[in-house]
RNA sequence: GCUCGGGUGGCGGAACUGGCAGACGCGCCAGACUUAGGAUCUGGUUCCGUAAGGAGUAAGGGUUCGACUCCCUUCCCGAGCACCA
């Protein structure tokens, strides 16, 4: 099948404009200050997630996104902006690393061979990058400024005065350790024994590590933090003045997990420690027949008696024992343990007992709560469970089946009673401050970030330990580079591969080096800034680029103009982004408050049985294969050609062979085969005018496709070239004005094509200087576009029944007169009464009958 | 369970602000050219019906002169979250 004679000749000229355009740099993009700097264009910033180079290489997936920028950015470069579209790689990771234990080759090595096949593969689909910009996330050049981002965070505080992060001198109190935005706690987290690291929580899935399917538990372990959650407030107003999917926004602000409720204190009988609870209910207060701490809550050990201690132990350590999945499916029976302890209600001095249960988590709000098993259904099930009282406190509005949560009126509440659950909550919450008992707060879901991993391939913490206490080594010291190890495998203990290091360990007689490395969010967090200033080895970003590429953040939140990537990305990577972009901008080392103004998901591309791909289906489609049968042009057009770029939508080669069908059609409007099969200049190619259909088809092009590039609807773009190219095909002359405008048009979907015939045209035709890319865009004239008349329908009861011609200005008046004149349509309505007669110009006319 | 998306021909998908449902492409059917066609070109192609005509955008109801589009109910598919008090 390959053998076969290609419809027109893309495996000569595909390559041929890929070497003159890396030859020529003919994307290059130089920087404010630079030579060939234009500082009058506006500048366009359009970003692909950048990839993980795997072994795999790519597949028909990871260009769906890289076409839809590509054909972005140079449709900008035509409109005369400065278009910044770079490349790079996240390099770092869990693969490679394995990779390296099985082989014993090094990671770096191994990363470099994928890279270099994984730019080979882009660069034959025709992508207009600078790659002078490339990054790679391990490269020590880029290493040292992801050092150096991360120390500008361990070196600052969340302000809560001012509600920034601001340089840790400005703090007063007496440990500032216990402030950083980058801190050390001993945390539980996901331990994986065979892969010898913590994982991640999205790492692991249904217990078992995401790589490998290997056992995974929760351990207590020393870790690096950030203080994410200072900043939960911001991150979830910042989100309103992005033009991002509202899905992808909701799906971030339910990770963040605003929640508005009070504290309230409970004391217990007889030595009065004080339960601090946390409840979105406080209006059900009068409702708490019982509390119940988390295992792990400190006082437990406390407050437990003797006659329920070896129950209590044995419970905790049940629990201890469990997988944080098994904890945490909701769908289990509930379970739990007396401590003995009894709780006295603030309001109405009530005597409830104080259970633990790991239904409470010891990571949100206090660790404990007051159960109100009438309106929480969790409540219930455990009172009903252990056979606890039930007491309704909130009368809802119909009477309902079971458990009632929602909102309704106070009841056997004291002096809430007959107030609407809203007052209710106001007035409680009032009554305890007051009183000192209680206040109001604000709880979010979201939890500091856990930032290091046992891991080899990643970037070393800049930090060194000595007397137990961690500080940062100088600026001077950077990058931190990784040492040379022969061996990478993990030590079997929580012990991270750096460990084996000695030499490089130990930082000074007194020092020890800091043995973690950096997860690999770390490089792919701050990407997007070096792509603006890849070469500044006095700053990770220059002041001026940044102004430049990322805005003044005064009109918008700013930063790039279109980031284009899967939504598997959208909570995490857009977050911690998000956040250290708040940290930098705060710290005045950034001009935006944001990094990405206009986010765009892509859909997943299924195989072509409808399946996801992978490698174990056997479905998975290489874009060089398709490559090498239909050529680069005809690959991107038909990824952008399938259907809506965020939809998910399944791979069809026969849908390839369409569009390289219609690319061929193109093809043939301009050349034709002579004799001996050779392509040459078609005859019918001439200095005509247009037809007036032409015309009128080639504005409504140009008017579609641009207002659609506008919208990112490709697909309907490309139906339109289709639409237009059948038209001119139809043509016994081809006018060459149209052709030409047809291929600037054309020139971002399909670049080698619309170059190729270009220079074709070019050879005989004036008016085709320089190439099809460097033309600007064409604008359409609205005035070819009406037609004097206009077909009409004519529609009884609102059912089409006729047709009509009609000058395209007639009044409605003019429009009813027609119709009625009309033999065929007014015999239909015959002798009916018309009641109402609905005429839209342009449009219809609509006779509404009785009978 | 909760929260978002989404259900349109044989298939991928079009349809502006409520105004001719099915653009464009695939597939299929017929024809032309041809030694040949899995190339190309021309025409046809939602369903039922020979036709006139009728039905039709997951199902049912509603608003409207008129509904794929707006409202209500139900079903199905996809994604995310999942004991967050």
């Amino acid at each position: 099948m390959s053998s076969q004679r290609k419809q027109y000749p893309f495996p000569e000229f595909e390559p041929k404009w890929q070497q003159q355009w890396a030859d020529t740099q003919a994307y290059r993009t130089p920087n404010p200050g630079e030579a060939g700097f234009d500082a009058a264009k506006p500048k366009y910033y359009v970003l692909d997630m950048f990839p993980y180079p795997s072994g795999e290489g790519l597949h028909v997936g990871h260009p769906e996104g890289y076409t839809a920028t590509d054909i972005l950015a140079r449709w900008h470069r035509m409109r005369g902006y400065n278009v910044l579209h770079p490349m790079g790689w996240d390099a770092f990771g869990l693969p490679a690393e394995q990779y390296a234990v099985k082989t014993g080759q090094h990671p770096a090595v191994t990363t470099a061979k994928n890279v270099e096949r994984f730019k080979k593969q882009l660069d034959r689909i025709g992508f207009s990058y600078d790659w002078s910009r490339e990054v790679n996330t391990t490269d020590p050049d880029y290493v040292r400024w992801t050092q150096w981002i991360f120390l500008q965070i361990y070196n600052s505080w969340f302000n809560p005065a001012t509600n920034r992060a601001e340089p840790i001198s400005t703090y007063n109190g007496k440990d500032p350790d216990s402030v950083r935005l980058a801190y050390v706690a001993e945390m539980p987290v996901n331990w994986c024994q065979e892969l010898g690291t913590v994982l991640a929580n999205e790492e692991v899935v249904d217990g078992k590590s995401e790589v490998g399917g290997f056992p995974v538990e929760r351990r207590p372990m020393r870790q690096w933090m950030l203080r994410i959650t200072a900043f939960a407030e911001r991150l979830l107003d910042g989100l309103d003045a992005l033009d991002w999917p509202e899905s992808i926004k909701l799906l971030q602000k339910n990770w963040i997990g605003r929640s508005e409720g009070a504290f309230v204190d409970f004391t217990r009988e007889g030595s009065g420690e004080k339960f601090t609870v946390y409840t979105t209910r406080p209006d059900t207060l009068f409702g708490a027949t019982y509390m119940v701490l988390a295992p792990e809550h400190p006082l437990v050990a406390q407050i437990t008696a003797p006659e329920q201690r070896k129950a209590v132990d044995d419970y905790i350590k049940a629990v201890a024992s469990k997988s944080e999945r098994d904890r945490q499916d909701a769908s289990k029976e509930k379970t739990g343990v007396f401590t003995a302890a009894y709780a006295i209600n603030p309001v109405n001095d009530a005597r409830i007992p104080v259970w633990i249960a790991d239904y409470v988590l010891t990571g949100y709000g206090t660790g404990a709560i007051m159960a109100v098993p009438a309106h929480d259904d969790r409540d219930h099930a455990f009172a009903e469970k252990f056979s606890l009282p039930i007491i309704e406190v909130v009368r809802p509005p119909q009477p309902v089946e079971g458990c009632f949560t929602g909102e309704g009126t106070a009841v056997n509440s004291g002096i809430l009673d007959g107030l609407p659950t809203a007052e209710a909550k106001n007035k409680i919450t009032a009554w305890l401050a007051e009183r000192g008992l209680g206040r109001a707060t604000v709880q979010y879901k979201l939890r500091d970030w856990l930032f290091s991993r046992q891991r080899y391939w990643g970037e070393p913490f800049p930090v060194v330990w000595e007397n137990g206490r961690h500080r940062a080594v100088e600026e001077t010291e950077l990058p931190v580079r990784l040492p040379e190890l022969a061996d990478f495998k993990p030590t079997g203990t929580a012990e991270p591969p750096l460990s084996k290091a000695a030499d490089w360990v130990k930082y000074s007689p007194t020092a020890t080096r800091e043995l973690n490395t950096m997860p690999q969010w770390a490089g792919s967090c701050w990407y997007y800034l070096r792509y603006c200033d890849p070469k500044n080895a006095k700053r990770f970003i220059g002041e001026d680029a940044a102004r430049y590429w990322l805005g003044d953040g005064k009109q918008k939140p700013g930063g790039v103009d279109l980031y284009v990537g899967g939504t598997e990305h959208a909570v995490l990577h857009l977050l911690y982004s998000r956040f250290w972009h708040m940290v930098l901008h705060d710290l005045g080392h950034l001009p935006t408050p944001e990094p990405f103004q206009r986010l765009v998901n892509q859909g997943i591309i299924l195989g072509t049985d409808g399946q996801k791909m992978s490698k174990s289906r056997g479905n998975v489609v290489n874009p060089d294969e398709v490559i090498d049968e239909y050529g680069a042009d005809a690959f991107r057009l038909y990824e952008m050609f399938m259907g809506p770029l965020e939809q998910m939508k399944p791979w069809s080669m026969k849908g390839v062979e369409g569009v390289y069908r219609f690319l061929a059609r193109v093809w043939r409007l301009v050349m034709t085969e002579n004799q001996e099969g050779e392509w040459q200049l078609s005859d019918a190619v001439a200095e005509i005018d247009p037809s007036p259909s032409q015309l009128r088809v080639l504005h409504a092009t140009i008017k579609k496709v641009t207002s659609d590039l506008g919208t990112l609807s490709y697909n309907t773009a490309i139906s339109q070239m289709m639409v237009c190219t059948n038209e001119l095909t139809s043509a016994e002359k081809r006018p060459v004005s149209a052709l030409r405008t047809l291929l600037v048009l054309l020139s971002p979907f399909a670049p080698h094509m619309a170059e190729e015939l270009w220079s074709k045209l070019g050879a005989k035709f004036a008016d085709f200087e320089g190439s099809a890319h460097g033309q600007t865009w064409p604008t359409h004239n609205e005035s070819l576009l009406v037609e004097n008349e206009v077909e009409v329908v004519l529609q009884i009861n609102g059912k089409v029944r006729d047709k009509m011609v009609v000058a395209k200005d007639a009044s409605r008046e003019q429009l009813e007169a027609a119709a009625r004149a009309h033999e065929k349509f007014a015999a239909q309505i015959g002798g009916k009464e018309v009641v109402k007669v609905v005429a839209v110009p342009g449009k219809l006319v609509n006779f509404v009958v009785k009978g």
